[in-house]
DNA sequence: ATGTGTGAAGAGCTTCACAGCC
DNA sequence: GGCTGTGAAGCTCTTCACACAT
């Protein structure tokens, strides 16, 4: 057991806090921020910044507010931002596609480093410095070169054996777009992002309170 | 105020048993569903399910179950999934593009209607029966076709004007993949689909508890 | 016997208010 | 004055156990 019970939105709000400050790094405006000025930007309270944070230690000074510098490194260390964790995307589809494009996630502390697919048509083929393999070799090829993270983004008729699949290959972690039940082992941490969940979401809460 | 206050996760799950419910009923092996039973494929508690499902009436027979077509007729009611409903998606890059390509929305109650963006080369190209159009003529567009829904698709640095944009041609709701804060009035309900803090959540659990 | 519906207990997260420090 | 850190209160969601229906 942990010392503290630490909420799970606190983890996806420090995040959050994350690309704020760096945004602010950029900015180079000042060299500190306090919880309500980073509150405005991530429209989070200022109680629950400086709380969230208080979970990991005392980052602040009174008066003061937060050095930016120096939060953004505690950040990282907290959820082990780090290029070196080595992630792979299966299925090169258009959502493998936009993963592969985006040049977003090197900022915010995460590297895609393998591709792999099915189709004949799409192996060879390069995003940036990434050549995409045959899914078949895909045991074999990412426990060799460590890769810790798979994203799954094949069709659902796929997802069920590639997850399996990334399991044995030795991944920690799993982040699934497949809009199905995946069953994981408990040793693997398993995301799924579902976005037919999500608008089914946004449309109770927006047709619900309604004429 | 409602009656009862219903979680918001209990709207989460809704989806998820609607999608179970769905493949039951297209096995075709019994007209009725237990909550145990349930529980295996969505990997929720049954005691969970009751409660989800309480909330909103007395659907099921005691000492039986569920049937099975009366419950997806239920949580399409309550959800409000009906295709009538019309979405937009602003933004056809890859994700814009996995969106329209993706089939599966029409059996989960939604349909993609119109699709926007600014490019030349882009507009005029045809996915499905939806052909894009110029994101110049965004609000005018959705306001005419009474759109409700918007998805957000385009790069972070488009997204707040464009979200805005959204908002005065009168759409109800927002989904945004843009890695980025937006600001809505209340009037608009927004989700944000944030991959990069799904991956951040991911690393914090995977490499927290570790040697 | 089987399986739903639900009040009450429990766990988890947020909010508040203020003590403590600059 | 300004701002952080935090215990305690308040709220929300989950779990449990069992009454109740077929």
């Amino acid at each position: 057991m942990n010392p503290k019970p630490i909420p799970n939105e606190t983890i996806g709000r420090l995040f959050v806090y994350f690309r704020a400050l760096m945004c602010l790094r950029k900015e180079n405006k000042s060299k500190t921020v306090s919880s309500t000025q980073l509150s405005e930007i991530c429209q989070v309270k200022p109680a629950v910044i400086r709380k969230d944070l208080s979970y990991f230690g005392e980052f602040g000074t009174r008066g003061v507010g937060y050095g930016i510098e120096e939060l953004i490194q505690k950040i990282k260390e907290i959820l082990k931002l780090d290029p070196v964790i080595k992630v792979a995307v299966v299925g090169v589809g258009n959502i493998g596609r936009a993963l592969l494009s985006y040049s977003g996630f090197e900022n915010e502390g995460f590297t895609i480093v393998m591709a792999f697919d099915s189709r004949a048509e799409v192996i060879g083929q390069k995003f940036g410095n990434i050549t995409v393999e045959d899914v078949e070799n895909l045991e074999k090829r990412i426990r060799s070169e460590g890769i810790q993270v798979g994203i799954l983004a094949v069709p659902e008729s796929a997802a069920p054996v590639i997850a399996r699949r990334l399991e044995k290959g030795g991944v920690k972690a799993v982040l699934s777009f497949a809009p199905c039940q995946l069953f994981m082992p408990d040793s693997v941490q398993l995301t799924c992002v579902d976005l037919s969940m999500e608008m089914a979401r946004l449309f109770y809460y927006s047709f619900s309170g309604d004429v």
